[in-house]
DNA sequence: TCCACGCTGTAACGATCGTTATGTTGAGTC
DNA sequence: GACTCAACATAACGATCGTTACAGCGTGGA
């Protein structure tokens, strides 16, 4: 079993890999070799754990794709407020952006703007994303008791992109402005709550 | 002079196809051989008129960033109340929209993930588009009268691209949140104005 | 001890891409 | 009517990329 161990070993170092240099130099502009050399793996691990680069791309979109929501999961276990709950989407992204490294904008944004075919394999991961963000917010909106949720639910997935658009721009501190826009659409939606 | 006609035609040409090619399937998906066979032009004709695929690409941002500050001009020009002057930024994004097309995001965030590499020629026009966008709003928020006009600036910018960003998550009408978060920024931030 | 297995290193393949060169056409000028 | 010049079509080059094949190494289990 000790095998299993290695195994998953060379697979994790090719997934780390990945996810530095295709968010760091984009996707198409990152080679197999780059990854495969900073892995300091061969070419066949690779092939051998993954369909070929899309598949690469794909278990890399799943892998932030998981950590994001971890981290989300994290932040909104400690927010009991309704109204905090809702406003805990941009802790989370403030969290998420010094822990993993999101100085770029969004990674799943920007696969999309570079992967524009609908079959690739990492095109699920890329709704899942949005899909995430609409049902998760949509269930926190209605907890809070949103007068209408959602257009409250379309205002903060607008800021949240707005904010790792800042990301993308180097804007040096994106979240005040972000904060007061989430705090100004939660209010004007008549959420009760302590913010 | 109607060699002069001929060869503007053939740049204007490559560059429509540049465009449309670019925004629908990204740069780096885009073939060269690709953009020459939509314009009808042969590979010499384009490096007689570009300095390679970087001088097309870097051309391609810089029409598009001339068409959206005419578009903005022109939604300008007929807004005379400050705060429509503010929020004209979001009418001649839904205009553009229409009439260039740009159900896929923003064309200058999407190049920015595309190209990290610092010297790339494209990349002054990125800069470019951040910098007109900042400014002239920072100039209609002072115009205004805004009590803190880079926070306000700040927020406005948020709001422009998370409204791009719904484009590229192919939300339905990004605009009536668009407008509801805008609004409320420059309430917030005391601004004299009919709306 | 020998086998099985996962991993590494190197090399090679076919395809594609950006770029350049060559020959030809066709319209405007003297 | 010959000259000029931009632009066309085609082909080819070198480089790079994704992918696969092959040989050798080290470790755990019978």
């Amino acid at each position: 079993m000790a095998a299993h161990r290695t195994t998953a070993s060379a697979r994790e170092r090719l997934l780390e890999a990945a996810d530095q240099l295709f968010y760091a130099h984009g996707i198409a502009a990152t080679g197999v070799d780059a990854v495969v050399q900073r892995a300091g793996a061969s070419p066949a691990t690779l092939y051998a754990h993954f369909a070929g680069k899309d598949g690469l791309v794909a278990a890399y979109l799943e892998r932030r794709h998981h950590r994001w929501r971890a981290t989300w999961d994290a932040v909104l276990a400690e927010a009991a407020d309704p109204v905090d709950r809702l406003l805990s989407v941009l802790d989370a992204l403030a969290l998420f952006r010094q822990r993993e490294g999101a100085t770029r904008g969004c990674a799943v944004l920007a696969a999309a703007a570079e992967l524009p075919a609908a079959d690739h394999p990492a095109r699920a991961w890329i709704e899942a994303d949005t899909t995430l963000l609409h049902h998760r917010l949509h269930e926190l909106a209605l907890a809070a008791g949103a007068d209408d949720p959602r257009a409250l639910v379309a205002e903060l997935v607008m800021v949240y992109d707005g904010t790792l658009a800042a990301y993308a721009r180097a804007v040096a501190d994106p979240m005040p402005a972000a904060r007061e826009l989430a705090r100004g659409a939660v209010r004007r939606h008549a959420v009760t709550g302590s913010a």
